[in-house]
DNA sequence: GCTTCATGTTTACAAACGTAGTCGCTATGA
DNA sequence: TCATAGCGACTACGTTTGTAAACATGAAGC
């Protein structure tokens, strides 16, 4: 077998996260048109935009399509995936794997708005369907 | 006012993590008991558990409470007040802030056992009554 | 008293991260 | 054609993290 894209899914960190919720928002997006999304709430300058892309692309969690001179930046990972590595990496390590901990957790601590029992109510009930 | 104990709760990392786990399990416990429990598993080296202890006394997460010539390590935070600090950070950060956002996406992704959602079924019952 | 062991303190050092400046190229308008 | 603005690439630099070795010092046995 020829190795193929044998790419180990590269921790994406909390800064080049805010990057990809822009694109995943919308896209493609060229550095400046993310800089007007994020720099403003996160204080950060075009620069920095620019170098977290980069940062993404080489971990291949972006795509950057060449469109003349500048690039278009596209998500090359689904938001779905990234928040179920997060989720499945917090419940393993604080909950010992088990979601009905870190639910009993919220629970406990009062986390949970009256809106949020009446949600997931519903959607048990569904599952159960 | 005198300044007082104004400790932002610094972060802990993953590796220091590990350590306060062997802490939250059972404590006090010396640099060498806490290697004992952890090194095997993380393949750490003594040295490794004595750096990341002192640096989580410096984030004044652990305390050291002399013991002769050695210390005796403690957890100087809960363990309930560390996991729901985690919590709360991902559920901001991932999912809005809704609780019942991130319940959704298990149940969507498949990741809740028949189990897991047995507790949880009781557990509202319990909030419910 | 001297060697040795245990233990905390200091120092090390590479990788990752946060944040950003500078360089170089090119399309574009004067 | 020449200055210019826009943009990616390269460089930079302090901090945090992961991992650990070297050092100092006191206790304890011989």
């Amino acid at each position: 077998m020829t190795e193929g894209e044998n790419s180990k899914p590269e921790r994406i960190s909390e800064a080049e996260h805010a990057v990809m919720e822009a694109l995943w928002e919308h896209s493609p997006l060229t550095a400046t048109e993310v800089c007007d999304r994020v720099c403003e709430t996160r204080g950060w300058s075009l620069a920095t935009v620019k170098t977290l892309l980069s940062r993404l692309v080489t971990k291949q969690a972006v795509a950057a399509q060449a469109d003349g001179r500048r690039f278009l930046y596209s998500p090359a990972m689904a938001r779905v995936d990234y928040v179920d590595g997060e989720s499945r990496r917090l419940v393993d390590r604080l909950f010992g794997g088990r979601p009905a901990t870190l639910f009993a957790h919220l629970a406990e601590q009062e986390a949970l708005s009256e809106r949020d029992i009446a949600e997931i109510e519903a959607l048990l009930k569904e599952i159960r369907s």
